[in-house]
RNA sequence: GCGGACGUGGCUCAGUUGGUAGAGCACCACCUUGCCAAGGUGGGGGUCGCGGGUUCGAAUCCCGUCGUCCGCUCCA
């Protein structure tokens, strides 16, 4: 049983309070794996996304970026093997309701039926359960009209490989990535925004020589190992683990996940991003069932074939919960009185602070408003920031800390005469004087993009 | 999906043997203070998850349902 000191409860707890994440569709009861991102939270999704899109597209020439549409011809998941793969067949024992995946179940070869390995009950009637949402498109609701929510992303990039291929002129090695939602159909999600049926993905299929697919395999992950590193989750927190052989996807030769050690009892190490070998089992798949050629040529060495895929395929939502548990911290700080007080604060690393400055005037008299409200549409114009007027100066610093807000901008009465401004760091707690004239300039060093 | 526990204002909880809801914090206004939370005064907010039943009367009893948490399962 968990308890309320719990990592995840305070979380939970400190996300629905400020605002970040709360229960969907709260007002009917919820609707379970439903998660909202508030105000604060939508803007460290989007500063999750803005930071994997930066390294994998910007700051690279040999990678390059799509958005393809959630539904695809249904002749898609056929190719990919996620109609018949994606599902399992569950059996549940009829006596202690444990269930189990048939084909890891023996049937007794004289009567034919299956019993529970745990307690020797018989085992009911398979069931299968695939993991694919499936809804209809258009008027009539048959067969013909079936179409499936994408489970990954990754096959918006499959099919149009040859497309962005050519119209790019890109030259194998390349990579094209892509950030959308997918969903699946867990038979229990849980853990929070962890493990939900919608959740967000960031994948980058790159495509490169069957020979050559090792080699890159190694660099992918080292490059997103180095992301998460980069980024501001401890290395302790952070480790690499080999997929076995029984446990590899259907589609993928090797496969590698970087998981973090939630520091929740429930959860420990858990995946945040597999990286995968797929081969060339995607593209040659689409090539037959399309009749489409998928093939690469390689003109500088007169060479055709299908390249292999190394595939580093994140969760978004994960990744926004390991930076959000990695960065929570309950300090000391003494208060006006000198008394040692709890300080909760994210450090969360500058990019990923949702908001990056908060205007602050010492007091809520309108001279100082006025000169607070002038400063914060100044900040406003290049930052994500607020303005906050309520309450005692000490508590809206707390309040900043809080959700990780890096720099708090005070305006206070000599600001009246010296027009300067006092800036508060949120991890050292130390304090500048900085002219308004200078302030651009002095947030823009300390707020790296 | 199956088994167990739980579900009262934004949060944490109190509500005696069923008689139509309270506190602290938070929030809002004003005052005070004036650089690291919780000073004063006043104020808003809950048909007790939802639906049905029993009862003269239910937050309190019964059934269903939704949701959360813990196990079985799974993965970005």
């Amino acid at each position: 049983m968990a308890s309320k000191t719990d990592r995840m409860d305070t979380i939970v707890s400190l996300a629905k309070r400020r605002g970040l994440v709360f229960p969907s569709s709260e007002i009917y009861g919820g609707l379970r794996s439903t998660w909202d991102y508030g105000p604060i939270g939508v803007e460290l999704k989007n500063n999750v996304k803005r930071q994997w899109w930066r390294a994998m597209v910007q700051l690279r020439d040999d990678i390059v970026g799509q958005d393809a549409a959630i539904l695809m011809a249904p002749q898609v998941w056929e190719a990919s093997g996620h109609v018949a793969g994606f599902t399992d067949p569950l059996v549940e024992c009829t006596r202690c309701h444990r269930r189990f995946r048939e084909d890891h179940i023996e049937a007794d070869p004289r009567t034919g039926v299956r019993h529970c390995p745990d307690c020797g009950g018989e085992l009911g009637v398979a069931r299968q359960f695939n993991l694919m949402f499936k809804t209809f498109a258009g008027p009539v609701q048959d067969d013909s009209a079936v179409v499936w929510l994408r489970p990954e992303t990754a096959q918006g990039i499959f099919v149009d490989f040859p497309t962005v291929q050519l119209t790019n002129r890109m030259k194998v090695p390349f990579g094209v990535a892509q950030i959308g939602k997918s969903f699946r159909n867990e038979i229990t999600p849980g853990n929070f925004t962890y493990r939900t049926r919608e959740f967000e993905q960031m994948e980058m299929e790159f495509f490169c020589h069957p020979d050559s697919a090792d080699e890159w395999f190694e660099h992918w992950k080292r490059e997103r190992w180095n992301w998460y590193v980069d980024l501001g989750l401890r290395e302790p927190n952070l480790r690499m683990r080999p997929h076995d052989p029984d446990e590899l996807s259907h589609y993928s030769s090797a496969t590698v996940d970087i998981e973090y050690h939630f520091s929740d009892p429930a959860m420990g190490w858990s995946e945040l991003e597999g990286i995968a070998n797929r081969t060339d089992f995607d593209l040659k798949a689409h090539q037959q069932h399309s009749g489409k050629d998928m093939s690469y040529y390689d003109q500088e060495h007169d060479e055709r074939y299908h390249p292999y895929v190394i595939e580093p395929a994140a969760g978004a939502d994960r990744a926004a919960l390991a930076f959000l548990f990695d960065a929570y911290r309950e300090e000391e700080a003494p208060d006006a009185k000198g008394q040692l007080q709890r300080r909760v604060v994210l450090r969360l690393d500058r990019r990923l602070a949702p908001y990056k400055v908060a205007v602050l005037p010492l007091s809520k008299k309108d001279e100082l408003i006025t000169v607070s409200r002038r400063v914060f549409d100044l900040v406003k114009t290049r930052w994500m920031a607020e303005h906050d007027v309520t309450q005692s100066i000490g508590r809206r610093y707390r309040r900043q800390d809080e959700i990780g807000t890096p720099l708090c901008v005070t305006v206070d009465f000599t600001t009246l005469e010296d027009d300067a401004v006092t800036v508060r760091d949120r991890d050292t707690m130390a304090q500048d004087r900085v002219s308004i004239d200078r302030l651009f300039t002095y947030l823009t060093e300390r707020l790296p993009l």
